[in-house]
DNA sequence: AAAGTTGCCTGCAAGC
DNA sequence: TGCTTGCAGGCAACTT
């Protein structure tokens, strides 16, 4: 479940039961996610009390007493789940409803589980210094002051690459992902196909301003639940009803005054849901 | 069969 | 010509 908004409602959601408590307890359960974990990742982790918790982009970064940071990336199926204080009653906390992708264990001081679990394996977590370069190659935070027009100007400049694509890159605007981007050239009417050099600059003013927007809002939804079969403690996002072009193949077009059908097709090897009709 | 992730690899073009 | 750099697209990692 990971953009920007899903991202953010998850460190939310940690944040209370994570922030100024300390790691009584971590277990690796395997050795790798989609990389293999840093050496002494667990012993590195145990003991450590947790400072702060921030999103930067789609990574989690919790700061960590003994100084640096666990950096976490839900990749496509990253998600956590927290388990009450059982540990203050004297019982054992329950085995992980999802044993088998139940990667990461966490257990605060206070006797939270907090458990990450990941089918496809794509995320990933790491220790980490504030100079990492996967921190430092980063673009602007879209819902950031300075993300705007001009940002997009420049990335745009001379490019024969669609917006669509270049909107994905991290380096251009850090958080992004597939869903958000077509929602957002949607709104502005863009066609995520043209060359974006040939986008007209006064249209990239309103292309900021829908891209804050959809975030925004997806946000206050607590991001957009997709494929999600068991519901987790945590309540689930409803920003998914909110989608105007994403997985709406063949729908007619929300936008005022169009009369347009939903149309997909394939970008850098990922879906593009886009109305060919008024978004050119 | 398709999937919301990143990053690596390739082949090609442009520039010096 | 040959080398370097950047670009654009494709694919791999894995499970349901």
């Amino acid at each position: 479940m990971p953009e920007l908004p899903e991202v953010e409602t998850v460190r939310a959601g940690l944040e209370p039961v994570l922030v100024g408590r300390s790691l009584a307890r971590v277990e690796a359960r395997r050795p790798d996610l989609r990389f293999p974990l840093p050496d002494g990742f667990v012993q590195r982790l145990t003991g450590a009390r947790v400072l702060n918790l921030r999103r930067r982009a789609k990574y989690l970064l919790a700061g960590l007493d003994r100084g640096g940071a666990l950096l976490m990336h839900l990749g496509m199926t990253g998600r956590f789940e927290v388990e009450g204080a059982a540990m203050r009653d004297g019982f054992a906390l329950a085995a992980p409803a999802d044993a088998k992708h139940a990667h990461i264990l966490f257990e605060t001081d206070e006797g939270v589980r907090i458990t990450f679990y990941d089918a496809r394996r794509f995320g990933f977590m790491d220790l980490v210094e504030d100079d990492d370069r996967r921190l430092l190659a980063l673009g602007p935070e879209p819902l950031g002051a300075d993300f705007d027009a001009t940002v997009l100007a420049r990335a745009f400049a001379g490019r024969r690459q669609g917006p669509k694509t270049l909107l994905l890159d991290q380096r251009v605007v850090a958080g992004l992902g597939n869903i958000y981007v077509c929602e957002a050239l949607h709104r502005a009417r863009i066609s995520p196909t043209q060359p974006a050099a040939s986008v007209a600059p006064r249209r990239l003013e309103p292309l900021v301003a829908a891209i804050k927007d959809v975030l925004g809002e997806a946000i206050a939804a607590g991001g957009s639940s997709l494929r999600d079969f068991a519901a987790a403690n945590g309540e689930l996002g409803y920003f998914q009803h909110s989608f105007r072009v994403y997985d709406q193949e063949g729908e007619p077009c929300p936008n005022r005054g169009c009369r347009g059908t939903i149309r997909r097709t394939v970008q850098a090897g990922r879906s593009t849901f886009f109305c060919p009709t008024c978004q050119r």
